[in-house]
DNA sequence: ATGGTCGCGGAGCGA
């Protein structure tokens, strides 16, 4: 199986990039964020024509997250547990072909000290629990999404430029380490220990260019997913050309 | 340059 998550800041923006690159990449689970859009505006029928269902969880203007899957989807779940009909919609789930998935657009936090900012900090706290709760580390389990954190340095361009501001603080990053301390693991380190391997780059700053990125969008797998997973790919040409969001793809590949 | 550029929605906010 393989499974990618993008972040394409507006799923309608990104239409003319987004079709194309599904049917050229065309991995069987594709993991959305901020959407942008309510799910009756969602471009269902134009990825249907290629195969796959879809399952949105948006709202207007903001947020929003959906999976698509060209194979069977089951136990579809649309938000966090306490969540609202007027919450942020950032999560969404499901299980297919035996892996259950967990789609996350994590609160970006705005800066350090802001009360955006520790809500970022709560929120994730709230995927902890709910993971504790409900995903069984003997089970193949994918959290996979827009983190808004680094892991460590080798995720930033400019470490020093970076130090302790928002997307690399060290509270964002403990907060990281208490959802993986459930029994979860960046995928992409099973493979290498590299730096400058970025999922992210500022519009504003042209910094895709320069390369001048940061490692924000993640698979962390339980052990068995783990075990099964060959590959971890950020799909650089998808940030490249006209009009592009200013994540990239990733994608992992999982034998059997 | 505590800047810039996107997307949304039709001004200013969030990222």
């Amino acid at each position: 199986m393989r499974i990618a998550t993008w972040n394409v800041n507006s799923v309608r923006a990104r239409l003319p990039r987004f079709l194309p690159w599904l049917r050229e990449a065309a991995p069987d689970v594709v993991c959305l964020q901020e959407t942008k859009c309510r799910d009756s505006e969602f471009p269902r029928e134009e990825i249907e024509d290629l195969g796959y269902a879809v399952e949105a969880y948006g709202q207007k203007t903001y947020n929003g997250v959906a999976i698509l899957s060209r194979l069977p989807i089951e136990d579809v779940v649309r938000g966090l547990p306490g969540d609202g009909d007027d919450d942020e919609r950032r999560v969404i789930g499901a299980t297919v072909s035996g892996c259950m998935i967990l789609c996350l657009y994590v609160v970006n936090g705005r800066a350090v000290g802001t009360e955006r900012y520790e809500h970022k900090l709560e929120w994730l706290d709230r995927v902890r629990d709910l993971v504790q709760e409900s995903y069984p580390m003997e089970e193949r389990v994918i959290l996979c999404g827009d983190f808004n954190i680094t892991f460590d340095d080798r995720d930033v361009w400019d470490p020093e430029r970076w130090r302790e501001r928002i997307l690399c603080s060290t509270p964002e990053r403990a907060a990281l380490a208490r959802l993986t301390d459930c029994g979860l693991s960046d995928a992409l380190r099973k493979f290498t220990d590299e730096t400058g391997i970025y999922t992210w780059w500022d519009y504003r700053t042209r910094g895709f260019g320069r390369n001048q990125g940061l490692r924000i969008d993640h698979f962390l797998m339980s052990p068995p997913a783990l075990e099964a997973c060959v590959g971890v790919e950020v799909d650089l040409a998808a940030r490249g050309g006209e009009k592009p969001s200013d994540h990239a793809p990733v994608i992992a590949t999982l034998q059997d």
